[in-house]
DNA sequence: GTGGTTTACGAACGGCGTAATAATT
DNA sequence: AATTATTACGCCGTTCGTAAACCAC
C-alpha cells in the first residue's frame, strides 16, 4: 500500500517542478524528499523521475499518479475537517443574532432543524437591530447572524461553532 | 496527516463490525488492528469506536470517517492500477486477432490510434474465422480478438496486454 | 470456559535530519 | 563557484507479531 506522505510529496514535486522547492514548502528537507520519491519508485516499480540537467521532471507516469495524489491528499484533507466539524457539533453554544422579521419566522426554522439534527448544541437566540447584531457577529459575541440587508437578497453570514 | 493504512484498518473494521474479523481479512493479527484503532483516534482526537458487549461499534464518527476511508483507499487502489496499466501500455505486445470484415474496416482504424497515443508497443494483426480468433484468445496467443458474432451487436472482448 | 478486545514487550522497518558526495551550469 | 540532487549514516518513532491480561456472555 501507497504511503499517503510519499503522494503528497509526489504532488508537491509535480507543482513545484523541483525537489528543493517542494521540501521547503513541506517544510522537509531536501534529502527526505529525494528520499521519499525514491521509496516510491521502489513501491510502485515504476520510474517516476528524471534527471533533466541539474533539476528534476516527472515522468508521464509520474505526471499521472501525481494527478491523483493531488485528488487524494485533498480528500484526506477534506475528512479530516469534516470530521472536526462534526465533532464540533456534537457540543458546543450557538448563539444566533437576527433582527425581528426573520427572528420570527426563518429562524425559528432552522433553530429547530439544527436542535433536532444536533441534540448536544446548546443554542440561543438573540433579537437585535441588523446593525447591532453584525456587531454581536464582529466581536465574538455570537457565532451567528441573520439579517435582511435589502428588501431583496439578504445576507447571512455564517460561522461555524468554535 | 492521517496514514492510509489506519483507513484502510478502519474501513475494514467498519465493514465486518468486528476488530477480529477485520484482522483476518487484512490478513493482520488482531492486536495490530486495535492498535491501529487507537493510533488512529490518537492522531485525530477523536473517539471512534466503543467497546459494546463483547464486541465494539463505532461511533458515528467512526462511521462517518469509515465511509470518507473506504472512498480514499479506494482511489489509492484505483490510482495503483492505472498506474500499472499505464506502464503496461508504453511497451509489450499487443496481438489482435480479427474476422476478415472487422480486420478490414474497423480494427486498422484502432490499431493506427493505439499506435500513435502508445508507440512504444508491439502491434500484430492476425486475420482468422471467428472461432480462430477467440481460440488464439482463449490460449494466450493473442490480447485481444475483435469478431463479429451476429449481423447486429458485435463482441469485442479485451484483455489488457500483460 | 469460550470468544472477543486490549495491554505489554521486543524486533524490524521507515522516516527524518545532518553531513558528505556527485553532477551540471 | 554555485546550485541541485543523491548517498551515507544515526536517531527516533511506528508497525508488526507473540504472549499475557482483561472482559463479557
Amino acid at each position: 500500500m501507497l504511503s499517503l506522505v510519499h503522494l503528497k510529496v509526489l504532488a508537491a514535486v509535480a507543482r513545484h517542478g523541483s525537489v528543493t522547492e517542494a521540501a521547503k514548502q513541506l517544510h522537509y528537507s531536501q534529502p527526505s524528499v529525494s528520499h521519499h520519491l525514491a521509496r516510491l519508485e521502489a513501491a510502485t516499480g515504476v520510474k517516476l523521475v528524471q534527471r533533466i540537467g541539474r533539476g528534476i521532471r516527472l515522468t508521464s507516469e509520474g505526471q499521472l499518479l501525481a494527478r491523483r495524489a493531488s485528488e487524494i491528499v485533498g480528500r484526506v484533507d477534506a475528512a479530516t475537517t469534516e470530521l472536526a466539524a462534526q465533532v464540533g457539533l456534537q457540543s458546543g453554544r450557538v448563539r444566533v443574532a437576527a433582527n425581528a422579521s426573520t427572528a420570527a419566522t426563518i429562524v425559528p426554522r432552522a433553530a429547530a432543524a439544527l436542535a433536532r439534527e444536533h441534540p448536544g448544541l446548546e443554542l440561543s437566540l438573540f433579537e437585535r437591530h441588523p446593525v447591532d447584531a453584525l456587531a454581536m457577529l464582529r466581536h465574538g459575541e455570537a457565532e451567528v447572524a441573520v439579517v435582511f440587508r435589502h428588501a431583496r437578497g439578504g445576507g447571512v453570514p455564517l460561522r461555524p461553532p468554535r
